[in-house]
DNA sequence: TTACATTTGACAAATGATGTCAAGTAAAAA
DNA sequence: TTTTTACTTGACATCATTTGTCAAATGTAA
């Protein structure tokens, strides 16, 4: 299963761009993607907008990625990680449910 | 749908317990539990544990009640809110069968 | 060797989380 | 009514985490 940051550089490598022209994007140092890439940081969500951008990768995909991800990380040493997540879906609909009136 | 912070104000008062004797059983100032209990500020991982010891509420049930309210509140925004929570199932997944290995 | 891309680690700044404290409110007891 | 008691509120302090910069180190290929 790919991660966000394996995602990231095969297709950085594959159009050719390298770390700097990429951060520059971005608006940050190189060193910081560079470390996003091999999961050593992770992205802000305004950097995962932006690699959508330069690296023409479908935002909406990655961005579901990208949450996945640090969600799975919040709960994968928890035994009922997967209750967590079943109540999560119901508490989401409540509140989504809601927002109307609010 | 119930709040964490209203089941533990339902039970406190259900016991007949103060706020500032349960305040002073997580080590907290009762202005903290106050607000807790009117979701104007998150429990601790910790504050969680022992409210269930001091309550008497299963431990595990108000685990899964905090972590999928932490969760829901930082997705509710989104409108892929239910596909993130899926890629989340599947990632934990993924990453549990990996846990022995590593 | 030189040149270029990436990685690394020390550090700084900004942000968010967590807490204290004291004054304020509200309602019941004296 | 005054006092007491429980709770609430908001200003502020402290601490941890996040997010970033920078320069030196590493790796790699011309």
């Amino acid at each position: 299963m790919e991660t966000v940051g394996q995602i990231i550089r095969a297709k950085r490598e594959s159009i050719g761009l390298l770390l700097r022209q990429v951060a520059s994007h971005l608006d940050i140092d190189q060193a910081i993607l560079s470390k996003i890439e091999r999961n050593e940081r992770k992205p802000t969500k305004d950097n995962i907008i932006k690699l959508a951008e330069i690296l023409k990768l479908d935002k909406e995909d990655l961005l579901v990625q990208f949450m996945s991800e640090k969600i799975a990380y919040e709960i994968v040493d928890e035994d009922c990680a997967s209750k967590v997540l079943k109540a999560a879906e119901q508490k989401v609909k409540y509140l989504k449910s809601n927002l109307v009136k609010n």
